[in-house]
DNA sequence: CAATAATTGTGAAAAATTTCACAGTAAGGA
DNA sequence: TCCTTACTGTGAAATTTTTCACAATTATTG
């Protein structure tokens, strides 16, 4: 009963980038890409991007279909027209991610960064649905002018139960952050993205929880910036 | 001639993050804590934070120090005041990861996220120094209140030249985000910080870029979510 | 003071991930 | 038609990272 649909961490968490990017290649126009094109957008080396390409073969028809097994995602070859084709290796990632049936999400915490995320245009492109979106402060929701429902704070469990909302996307002071996740939780949420500066503490491990930390990223990047140093000057 | 000082990079990220959470846990008042509730606290293994720790011992004195070499970072036994000091492990961590001297950044692009980013309590911990802010628009610069002196963007080569600032902290609209890290980096910037949603491009590979980047967060979340479902129903 | 309980530190084994190297493929000339 | 060129796909090797298992350590309890 061995589930084989999981992906190695690192590949599941470069082809969700890979997505994304791909996204953008696809308005720009083009039609098709090389993995070592795809490697100097993504600081990824393009053996790596092709491995994890060859992931989504595996489960791509139902079972043993048998026939013609040979067909790779990628067409082999020089010239124009070669290599991936981005919109049914889009397609293909999408699939295998999860990421065809639109999610639903709700922001907590309207300030400065709320705000910045409330006017992301990724709500408008149809795959991540912000039905929802809680403050504490009635002068605020009243302030605010967005096409987004707003609501105050204490409908918090009565909506995300109501809509069942599945991911929430904290930005609420960090005095407030644990207990906010406490309640999502509660109400049945199942991820979290959390921009405060706390180390949320979530029993269940169903809810998968992902931290975004000014504080984290500046650390690693001073101790990167460190090894260069010590690199050069010895 | 082996640089053996660099770290795993997964222990690198590990112990960066482990950093900020010691600072709070001694703002708690707490003196000493075991690698099973740092492990609770982290969603990491116990047994993988106690690796991680390994690795400060190895350049700790200057060379070869040769008496008494047992001391371990943590204190074996139980009772309290057991398992790892706190001040004494973060001062390690810091010094390993070259946390002790502070970074110089700045900030370019001052809207929502980016008064966001200027609020945050850590400019005034003195780790990291948030020497400039830039932004296009006059009335912005003249409307913010702040410690932080603000320029307008034209000034940016000369501020981060004169300063020698080390971190850019990129939050701008994505249209400008590439000709800005452009710019940084054409300065002598040495690591971004991007929070736009692009991907840059940036040709020296001196300079370190870290993205942070919603619409990824959000596919990697679904995609985990997507696996537990397919886990579930079979 | 001896036994107990909780904890670190680490070499070695296991597992996961990345890298390699090259066979296979097809477009676009020559 | 036949090279040449620029790709993909992948099994196997190499490397990295995690896990394991347990000896060593020490406060606390009986
Ligand atoms: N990770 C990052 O990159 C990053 C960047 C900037 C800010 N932050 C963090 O994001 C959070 C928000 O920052 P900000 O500048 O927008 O802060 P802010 O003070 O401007 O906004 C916080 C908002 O949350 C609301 N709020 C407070 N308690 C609430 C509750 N219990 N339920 C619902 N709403 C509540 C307030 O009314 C306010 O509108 C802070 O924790 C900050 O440290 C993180
Ligand atoms: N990664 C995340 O989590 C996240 C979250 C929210 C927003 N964002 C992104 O962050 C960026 C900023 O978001 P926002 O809501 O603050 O946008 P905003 O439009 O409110 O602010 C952008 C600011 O940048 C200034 N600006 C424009 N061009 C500039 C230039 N060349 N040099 C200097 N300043 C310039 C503008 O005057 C404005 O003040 C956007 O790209 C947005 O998509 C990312």
């Amino acid at each position: 009963m061995k589930k084989d649909s999981t992906l190695p961490p690192p590949t599941l968490e470069r082809l969700a980038r890979l997505y994304v990017l791909l996204g953008k290649l696809q308005n720009l126009g083009l039609q098709a890409i090389s993995s070592k094109r795809l490697s100097e957008l993504l600081g990824v080396p393009d053996h790596t991007i092709r491995k994890d390409l060859s992931f989504l073969k595996e489960g791509q028809g139902i079972e043993p279909f048998a026939e013609k097994e040979k067909a790779g995602v990628g067409k082999p070859g020089s010239g124009v027209g070669r290599g991936y084709p981005l919109e049914s290796l889009r397609l293909l990632i999408g699939a295998r991610l999860g990421l065809t049936h639109p999610r639903t999400a709700c922001l907590v915490g309207l300030g400065n960064l709320g705000v910045a995320i409330l006017n992301r245009r990724i709500w408008q492109e149809g795959v991540y649905r912000l039905v929802a979106a809680f403050d504490l402060s009635e002068n605020r929701l009243e302030l605010l002018s967005t096409k987004i429902p707003l609501y105050h704070a204490r409908e918090l469990e009565r909506v995300v139960r109501n809509y069942r909302i599945e991911i929430g996307i904290l930005t609420v002071p960090p005095e407030a952050a644990q207990e906010t996740a406490d309640r999502l939780v509660h109400a049945g949420i199942r991820g979290i993205i959390n921009f405060a500066p706390v180390v949320l503490t979530v029993k269940s491990n169903r809810v998968v929880v992902r931290n975004v930390s000014l504080a984290g990223e500046l650390n690693i990047l001073s101790a990167y910036l460190y090894q260069q140093e010590e690199e050069t000057h010895g």
